[in-house]
DNA sequence: GGTAGATGTAAGTAAGTACTTACTTCGCCC
DNA sequence: GGGCGAAGTAAGTACTTACTTACATCTACC
């Protein structure tokens, strides 16, 4: 295998174990192991450990790099259509976490590890979705469609609420106990409460203030959650070393 | 010291690393450096590591376990008054977050390592919080007063709401770069904006639905949160091992 | 005062664990 | 075919770390 694929594939693997495992909990064997190679190939193709990781973040991170956050919904803020502004950020970062669940993790370890590209991701990344949605929020309220309130905290009212449900299916409750929805539905409630929640009273964005129909729910509840391909990648080893003794 | 004495005291220290470094990036000896004892001494009172940890989570749990998560609110519960139960929900979230942020950080450093404690705590505390405040929001919906959503979902997003924003100051950005307001400012706007967002129309839960005074946010934007005492308990070296060469 | 039992420690030990070294094998160009 | 560089490995090395052991000290009770 050619030198460069080799590098990819390890960390591919070396990505999934650190999102498992994070960084101390993940030894350098095991990502040999997993990537069917000796321990010395992985120290070929990065130094230390320690770059490994930053590679990874790196590159994770790179790829949110040079991106428009809210470039998905770039037409609706044109026509000022709140209702997809909002749905569309949503739906775009729940799809986002569902396609990619070791990004999460990945970024809470490091997070909690204080590693500094954690918190590069943060200013370059959270920082810029903070800026743009506070601009959209701004124009909304001169235009008097939105009550006046401090952007950041409808900001941060909807991001927690699309952040919060991505964590919950992902690291809490993997099975859905408590909440079994399709990101569309997610997207398309979590957008109505919050535009209703800001709505200037005596104002329409067109007619009346968005309300989703009356039953959305309940159809909800039976919908079968549409993202195919659930991509569980773990054709290795599922027999994980259990605590000794 | 007593052996009672020394055992808590070994607990505290733990803790406060635990929730710093997370389970396998805390090393016993430091635990003992810390609480300023030997290291067979914390062996002597906790068998093994592990049995630490858990002893830690077990009490930090325990204290959530026969609490009613919503009795601080249970009168506003009684006489319908959905403000002051939102308002009264997330205040008591934020606060205690504020009070013991290393414990939502222990949470989730052991929700990442997939400790069945982290689970625990999920299937005590968080389903009842799901069930109680989906069960007083079926009450109002039946009363009219809120519309016909699915009441996992506006649970989720007000949760959402709160815990990503105690996440935030507690994790992400503890400058408060993006978003500094008090906690009780935090919770009125929440709960404003939930409760507007999920407001029936054609109901009056008093004259016109919730919504805070128009410049409130301004308010807050210069008033300083009133937490003093950051302690950073940082004492012990600080030179961590870089990685030789 | 003496002794039992609890509190405490210094100095281990065995099992990891990041990283290295010295070596082999493979593919490719002349 | 032979030489050369890249891909690969087995077997270390030096260090960490959970846990132990053998021994000291202190306190209470007689």
């Amino acid at each position: 295998m050619a030198g460069d694929e080799r590098r990819l594939q390890i960390l591919r693997v070396a990505m999934r174990l650190f999102s498992q495992r994070g960084f101390r909990g993940t030894i350098t064997k095991e990502i040999a192991k997993a990537a069917g190679v000796s321990e010395a190939m992985v120290f070929r193709h990065f130094a230390t450990k320690e770059e490994l990781y930053s590679a990874i973040l790196d590159q994770k991170a790179c790829l949110h790099d040079d991106m428009d956050p809210l470039q998905n919904v770039a037409q609706a803020i044109e026509r000022k259509d709140d209702r997809a502004v909002f749905e569309g950020i949503a739906l775009g970062a729940l799809t986002q976490h569902d396609c990619d669940p070791e990004f999460q993790r990945l970024l809470l370890h490091s997070a909690l590890e204080q590693h500094e590209l954690a918190q590069m991701f943060w200013e370059k990344f959270v920082r810029r979705v903070y800026r743009a949605l506070g601009d959209y929020i701004r124009v909304r309220q001169r235009d008097g469609a939105i009550v006046e309130v401090e952007p950041a905290v409808v900001v941060r009212a909807f991001i927690g609420m699309v952040m919060h449900h991505s964590l919950n299916n992902n690291l809490w409750d993997q099975k859905r106990k408590l909440l079994k929805i399709s990101n569309e539905v997610a997207a398309r409630e979590f957008a109505g409460i919050l535009l209703n929640g800001v709505a200037a009273n005596d104002e329409g964005t067109s007619k009346s203030p968005v309300r989703t129909i009356k039953s959305a729910a309940s159809k909800a509840r039976t919908k079968v959650q549409s993202n195919g391909a659930r991509r569980t990648t773990v054709t290795e080893k599922s027999n994980r070393k259990r605590p000794r003794k």
